[in-house]
DNA sequence: TAGATTGTTAATCGATTAACAATC
DNA sequence: TAGATTGTTAATCGATTAACAATC
């Protein structure tokens, strides 16, 4: 009790010092505050607690806290947190406050439902091309973006400094829009394909699985 | 190393036993391998090992092995998994070998893309009905549903014993069909929309999150 | 046999949780 | 002051990893 922690300097405490890289846990649950007091300053709020954080997220509130301090004390005792205040912090701590660029790949129901949804926007991607293979559709223009034949993959990669490929085709296109980004030089590709893609171990693919979350959440509720 | 562990039974030994519900990890573990392995089925691949398992979803291939063993010896050493068999492990183990009804909101974009991929009928889940507040979309036809008024939403959960209600709507029209799926005695939400939703602590809700990857993902590829 | 991959152990690391003093 | 919520500790639990014998 008395013990005063002054000489001690285990990993566990260490925490995260400037330079080092996040564990993929804390980036991962980062990113999900984030969502969150992002959503939470759309609809005005102006503090958020900790529980609050857990309800939509599902992460423990001490674990939150946690994270959090390992940063800084941005919280208020009997309050909560200043959402405004944390979005910037976390930002911050991501080094995700700048602008990036993303190719968005297949411009059927899925393609103009992603292009027409303000997530990307919020969290400081930019939807700089569209992209498809059906000449009736090239051409058409979606938002403020025209639909760009896939012969210009690379010319508009190069030139955007597009660091993120979203591919919305059918399972049977999506390895060929992935062959084509990775040699383009595309390091992240988020697949909302069903298609199990095949790239170089330096290319990092997401693979969204909604039906995965379903069966999750079916089993205990069966249980 | 002669110590024979016969009489031992630590709890990390249990492993599952049968009627004991499944921790919240394992659960989440094996409906991605379920996930990973329907869709290598339907490429064709008859086996497939721990690493590639892990290539796919991420997850050390250690660790697919040893959730695997804890039910049963499923592979064949040398080898692999066979696809096939593992596929019905999984899901007698999940118990979601059955057919779940499901109910879908929203006939824009992002709900016709739901509508018309194969992801949920993959994991045994049917859309039996889809919804929209559009008078000029209801009764048009689907796929093989057609839209209907938001207000036989009590009826069809009630007869076609919906568990699941997906919500594919704008963001400021989100809670109130929630509210309306929590008082038809939906325990299951799976909200596409970037609204925060309340409901009450018996209903789950599983927000869909591509951007809270995106940004994940773009920490590790800045850092 | 030779190569590959499972099943399993053991050691370590990180997540989870309860509890509570500090303090807004 | 009273109530609420953070920041932090300590204890436990589960995940991760390396390593390797077993065996296909």
């Amino acid at each position: 009790m008395i013990e005063q922690a002054v000489e001690r300097h285990d990993v566990s405490d260490e925490l995260i010092v400037d330079g080092e890289r996040l564990s993929l846990g804390v980036a991962a649950r980062l990113s999900r505050y984030l969502q969150v007091l992002t959503q939470a300053r759309k609809m005005g709020r102006e503090t958020i607690s900790s529980q609050e954080l857990s309800d939509y997220t599902h992460i423990n509130p001490t674990q939150i806290r946690r994270d959090l301090s390992g940063f800084g004390k941005f919280g208020k005792r009997g309050v909560g947190y200043n959402v405004d205040s944390l979005v910037s912090e976390i930002r911050k701590i991501l080094r995700t406050a700048g602008q990036h660029n993303i190719a968005l790949f297949g411009a059927g129901n899925l393609g103009l439902a992603i292009a027409s949804s303000d997530i990307f926007a919020d969290h400081g991607f930019q939807i700089v091309a569209m992209f498809d293979v059906d000449p009736s559709v090239v051409g058409t223009q979606v938002g403020s973006l025209a639909v760009r034949d896939f012969g210009e993959l690379g010319k508009v990669v190069a030139e955007q400094e597009v660091v993120v490929g979203v591919i919305a085709v059918p399972a049977t296109a999506a390895q060929a829009v992935a062959d084509r980004l990775v040699d383009a030089g595309v390091k992240i590709i988020f697949n909302y394909s069903e298609q199990l893609l095949q790239v170089p171990p330096e290319v990092t693919v997401h693979t969204s699985s909604p039906a995965v979350d379903l069966l999750y959440a079916l089993y205990f509720y069966l249980t």
